[in-house]
DNA sequence: AGTATCCTGGAA
DNA sequence: TTCCAGGATACT
């Protein structure tokens, strides 16, 4: 699922893409997708994309900014009319060879790349499940993280490690969904969760605060490693996350427990376990996680 | 802490 | 044909 290694990749890639061009037009074609006012986009430039936790933001320069939440399924895309059409939603097995698609719900028409006139591009916004979000919102509202609700510290950000002491101390919840808890800390979904556990020998079930200190410490760690492995390969492309060019990343070849149940724990070989933790599929080696 | 909600394609 | 996953939120 998209988190923070697969937001932060299509954040670079709109920050390299996007960023410069002028907004012509907004096709909001599944209109629940988009609230606030179109017409304070139109004709608006792009100057800056950030990220905070999962959301993204894109800034324009006329004190306006568009929010952008992808949940589970969606995908943005920026494409130009030269570029050959992008891969699309992997989950699906009819694919289609061009975007638009019945998967698109909103078009942002943009302004020529250099050079190239006559030519348009557009940016994509698909969604086969429609849990996404796109907010047209003015930009002082989106100085900090409150807009997407009230995430907590983020890891390679603000949460230092005696911040995620402090958190994972305090917590009575199990540690697994301590770790998903976007209140308590943010960017962290079931992949980099599962696979985190897994380095750092924890099982998901236990009580957070039943952890010592040590253990914190080599859970903090191992979440930093999972995540920066996300990052390098472009992030995990399990359901139909895709960069901003419409690629797919390689983090799904690099699991260590997410999705491979009944098959050998990467540690110690014992067959890994499926389980539900605060109704999220859970992954886990019954033997080494302790 | 558990459950319904949003939604769709695929698995059972 | 029914059931299920899943990020985040709203309830109970």
């Amino acid at each position: 699922m998209p988190e923070l290694p697969e937001v932060e990749t299509i954040k670079l890639g709109l920050q390299k893409y996007l960023v410069g061009h002028k907004i012509t037009g907004v096709d909001a074609r599944l209109k629940k997708m988009v609230t606030g006012d179109t017409k304070h986009v139109t004709g608006a430039k792009v100057t800056g994309v950030r990220r905070f936790g999962k959301g993204l933001v894109i800034d324009l320069d006329n004190n306006y900014s568009i929010a952008i939440h992808i949940k589970l399924t969606g995908q943005l895309i920026y494409a130009d009319a030269k570029r050959k059409p992008p891969k699309e939603i992997k989950v699906i097995k009819e694919m289609h060879s061009s975007l638009p698609n019945k998967w698109t719900h909103v078009i942002f028409h943009l302004d020529s790349p250099r050079g190239e006139a006559g030519r348009n591009s557009v940016l994509y916004y698909n969604d086969f499940r429609q849990f996404g979000w796109i907010r047209i919102i003015k930009s002082e509202k989106l100085k900090d993280e409150s807009f997407f609700g009230s995430l907590g510290p983020e890891f390679f950000k603000d949460l230092t490690l005696g911040k995620f002491m402090e958190i994972v101390g305090k917590s009575k919840v199990a540690i697994k969904p301590l770790l998903m808890d976007q209140k308590k800390m943010s960017g962290v979904g079931n992949i980099y969760a599962n696979d985190g556990l897994n380095l750092a020998k924890i099982s998901p079930q236990r009580k957070a605060s039943s952890l010592n200190q040590t253990e914190i410490k080599t859970l903090y760690h191992a979440i930093e490693k999972v995540l920066k492995k996300g990052i390098e390969t472009g992030g995990a492309s399990e359901l139909s996350y895709v960069n901003a060019l419409g690629q797919e990343g390689t983090y799904q070849n690099h699991f260590i427990t997410y999705g491979r149940e009944g098959k050998p724990c990467k540690n110690c070989g014992t067959i890994l376990k499926k389980i539900k933790i605060g109704g999220r599929g859970t992954y886990f080696c019954p033997t080494c996680q302790r």
